[in-house]
DNA sequence: CGCGGCACAGAGAGCGCTCTCGGCGCGGAA
DNA sequence: TTCCGCGCCGAGAGCGCTCTCTGTGCCGCG
């Protein structure tokens, strides 16, 4: 039952077709240079048969496999909440299958999976790679690296060190911060706290250093570290409270640490936003519309990152089949590229 | 700088070490039947070429890909919480790996969307395919089975009738719904209603059958439509306040659902749980935790529906490579496989 | 009328691997 | 010693495709 008829093979299609492999080939690819009457032949067998090329054959030749592969590490994109990778996945998805792309999704979750990673990648199943890298001393990225494969990465790297030849795409995590309290001030809070996500990671260390950008001036102590969960969000809002009885808003390194902080906020008696007002980051969707009152976030463009990554991925591919005549890279390669933000106005801020 | 030195193909390692294509090919395979030191010469070699075997010429021969599909329809996984289907893919992917298989992800979003999985999956690039199929009328099941591929599905699917050869793993939705309910029962509440998710899901479906097993006689109208979101849950939840004020349980149908009620239970000055008692479903992590209060739930095992899904699907391909002299399918074949779900108690109930 | 050129089709090699089959050497039985 | 059997290894075919190279027919031009 699960054994169906053998497929039939491009020969079986230049039989009936009355014509020859080659010819079969030409239509089923390309096509040029064939006379219509013929490639009509080629097509209603095709049609007839029911082929469909068979991939393995084909990339044993061309050295080309339509496969990119999706590199996470698994803790990761748990912790910094799931509807995240879920998402970035699906613009990925969308890119590479308008492109004739297939998605291979590797998780890992140790030493081990990234050893296997290594050699799956330098084994040369897939044409290229998207990795998201979100820790400083990722050995990932080395990895892949490594592997000699064309890569794209999401998030900015940790290691961003001179070399220039590391593509990757994140978003504005810098500047959105600076507009989550841009927006703060301009609500005329004057004593502004921050709760940081791990700083390990860049996205939390550029959202502190966006905070930083806008109070410059603030206390060291106005600046508590959380860890991206809403558990780590109340144990520093306590803190900050502790610390500064007055303050009068919070910005929090994503929507948990503000779920979390607001849960606070509310059980020491503080009206947010009167008191207290609160913005968060990511606009994750589920949380950010729920919580007591709706969370003021920054939103970033989640889909787009991961479609972009996956264009940006096959257009290198792409170069490298038909280089260009220019020398080297193309002058001004963008190594990086930032998405924008923007700020979600709900009623916590 | 993206082409490295071109792989180490067998003929290169066999000349290395001295022997035969073929010797090296058993030698990196299973092995059987090649002198200790002749394999250690091979193993060295390859060791020192740093070999890995080319897939694409492998499967060629052997017509195994040591690859599975999954299919997942996009809209869906997101109305339904996108965590949800993270971690599914997240047990699968752990299975897969540890039996050295691929996973490559397939999102359709349209009609054309499901041609193309079809023609992929007859297309013989996988050994099998894992599908979500979560409506009644869900094109993708047809497909799959016309391709001839063998097949998993995840949640029971609507068509469940009568052929006993479609395997699939769901959780136990009507019994999470009955213990549910039993807790209200348990509590002394008298006057429970339901609101359902978007009942051409059977998961919906389920849980509204678990309800009805347990309240035969409650009134029809003590029944509310969702559809599995917060808005959903806000709507059903006034018409039920409306319909009957002393209304003093609420069994949702998943916890966006759940988290609506609560919103308008507070709005209307119903204090959770003294005046009603509110109990969810999925135990989707950071919602279930982060409502005022805090969300009693039914857990599902979902990472490890993803795992078993998996397993199953390879045993399956197991047993077409060495099927065993049994006739036919192996007697009482799990066509469905329904895992246990637990009530988490936290305040709401 | 003959030749070069062009547009198209076919023959055939070869991608890197697996796997069958045959050969070879060695040990034990006759 | 001869022969068979067995365990191990190598030769070689072939998986289904691409792509180059060659061949063929036809046109235009001299």
């Amino acid at each position: 039952m699960t054994d169906t008829a053998p497929r039939p093979t491009l020969e079986a299609v230049a039989e009936r077709a009355g014509v020859s492999r080659a010819t079969v080939s030409r239509v089923v690819n390309g096509a040029h240079g064939v006379r219509d009457a013929l490639a009509d032949r080629v097509r209603r067998a095709v049609e007839e048969l029911g082929y469909v090329p068979n991939q393995a054959a084909r990339s044993l030749v061309t050295r080309r496999h339509d496969a990119v592969a999706v590199v996470a590490a698994e803790p990761e994109t748990r912790v910094f909440a799931d509807p995240y990778f879920a998402q970035q996945l699906r613009g990925i998805s969308k890119e590479l299958t308008a492109h004739d792309n297939q998605l291979v999704l590797l998780l890992t979750e140790g030493r081990e999976d990234h050893a296997r990673v290594g050699r799956y990648l330098a084994g040369g199943h897939v044409d290229g790679a998207l990795v998201f890298s979100l820790h400083l001393d990722d050995p990932l990225p080395g990895l892949v690296r490594g592997a000699g494969v064309p890569t794209v990465f999401g998030g900015r790297p940790g290691w961003d060190d001179g070399r220039d030849d590391v593509v990757y795409v994140d978003s504005d995590n810098r500047g959105g911060a600076r507009a989550a309290v841009r927006h703060l001030t301009g609500l005329g809070r004057t004593r502004i706290a921050h709760i940081t996500g791990p700083l390990d990671q860049t996205s939390a260390a550029d959202r502190l250093a966006g905070f930083r950008d806008v109070r410059a001036d603030a206390d060291a102590g106005l600046v508590a570290r959380g860890d991206f969960t809403s558990g780590g969000g109340e144990r520093a809002m306590r803190e900050l409270l502790d610390r500064y009885p007055d303050l009068d808003a919070v910005f929090a390194a994503n929507d948990l640490t503000a779920a979390g902080a607001l849960r606070v906020l509310r059980e020491r008696g503080r009206r947010v936003p009167d008191d207290v007002a609160v913005v968060g980051f990511d606009d994750m969707l589920p949380v950010a519309e729920e919580t007591d009152p709706p969370l003021t976030t920054v939103r970033q463009d989640i889909e787009g990152m991961g479609r972009l990554m996956a264009r940006l991925l096959l257009r290198g591919l792409d170069r490298d089949t038909a280089p260009e005549p220019t020398t080297g890279v193309s002058a001004g390669a963008p190594s990086g590229v930032i998405l924008p933000t923007t700020l979600v106005r709900r009623a916590s801020a």
